[in-house]
DNA sequence: TCCATTATTTGACATATATCAAATAGTAAT
DNA sequence: ATTACTATTTGATATATGTCAAATAATGGA
């Protein structure tokens, strides 16, 4: 919890009583890897807060799983079309290792935000980070080659690298697993 | 300013006091075709919410302009980066057809977040549904053939080739001009 | 340690897309 | 209508990446 409150404080200040009230909508979960935190057509209820391990984000194509994220400690986890259009969605997301999480629930959270305007600030200014964080990624990915997004990975995530199997990187780069290994054997 | 109190109504009812300050916040604006709302380098100071008109976001990459989104009446347009992060992107925001905006400013818009709380939930609600629309986008982008991409955008955005000059889809859609005109042909 | 399974690499070839050059079509101003 | 300019299409060719099959390497249990 410590961890959570430490990294949420970073972007956003909340008073004691938020805070309290945050603590008491959490639920801590200890899940091993190859677990679901959920899984196509189903509406995600769920945000989860990743104190301990990693997780990725995946849909099926053509019988294929593409992974297009992936989180790691300290980062918010949900599946945000499905949580927060309130429909079903296409996303599954798996862990990647055992982890450790907080979880809240849709309906605490939306409570939370009516109850302490400090909570709406928060989830303003984590969506407006998560934004810019996508937008970033889209751009690197638009016109661009295979082999630059790969060493654009080992450059600014490196991490990924050594935590992620190679095939779900593939797909996270937009390519084959064929040619990720060909970009590497020739780097 | 109807139109504008209108479209973000939809999305989360705000207090008169509320609709009072942001009116006095807000300036009009009527810029022709060929104008630059941002342009790189810069750090973005504003929000635009477009009432008429359709602009696009577009940066420089080895020589040619990339562009890489587009907006049409009803949107709210900034450079999201640099809003956001403060610091100067390499975005150029541009008029494809004269316009009729409404525009904020940073600072206002900090104050009305600061002063009130629908304010702060309508901010957290926007960027809930532009994250939303962005990873649609990524996902659509991510897997797919050019042409899938293309019939796509005839499917789901056919005002788009309408109103923007096929140069500009091109690199929207991540292919050279050339190669879309041979889908164009083709199809 | 050995086996079974999964992950990764390699090879041969097909396809999609880029590049560069040139032709054609469309548009706006005189 | 004519010109100058810009937008779009077409052709020839090169390159990047995908596909399918097979080989090799790595991994986790018994």
């Amino acid at each position: 919890m410590k961890t959570l409150f430490t990294h949420i404080q970073q972007h956003c200040k909340l008073s004691n009583p938020t805070l309290k009230s945050l603590e008491v909508a959490l639920q801590k979960l200890e899940l091993q890897k190859g677990d679901f935190l959920i899984t196509e057509g189903k509406v995600c209820n769920h945000v989860y807060f990743l104190e301990q391990g990693c997780v990725r984000g995946f849909y099926n194509l053509d019988g294929k799983e593409i992974s297009y994220w992936f989180a790691f400690e300290n980062n918010f986890v949900t599946s945000f079309f499905s949580f927060i259009t309130r429909k079903p969605g296409v996303e599954n997301i798996q862990l990647i290792e055992d982890c450790a999480l907080w979880a809240i629930t849709y309906d605490d959270l939306q409570k939370l935000y009516s109850k302490h305007p400090d909570m709406e600030r928060l989830g303003r200014i984590m969506h407006e980070r998560y934004y810019v964080m996508l937008e970033e990624r889209f751009v690197s990915n638009h016109f661009k080659e295979a082999r630059e997004r790969y060493e654009n990975l080992l450059t600014h995530a490196p991490h990924i690298l050594q935590r992620v199997p190679l095939g779900y990187i593939a797909s996270y780069l937009g390519i084959t697993q064929e040619t990720l290994s060909r970009i590497r054997g020739r780097s």
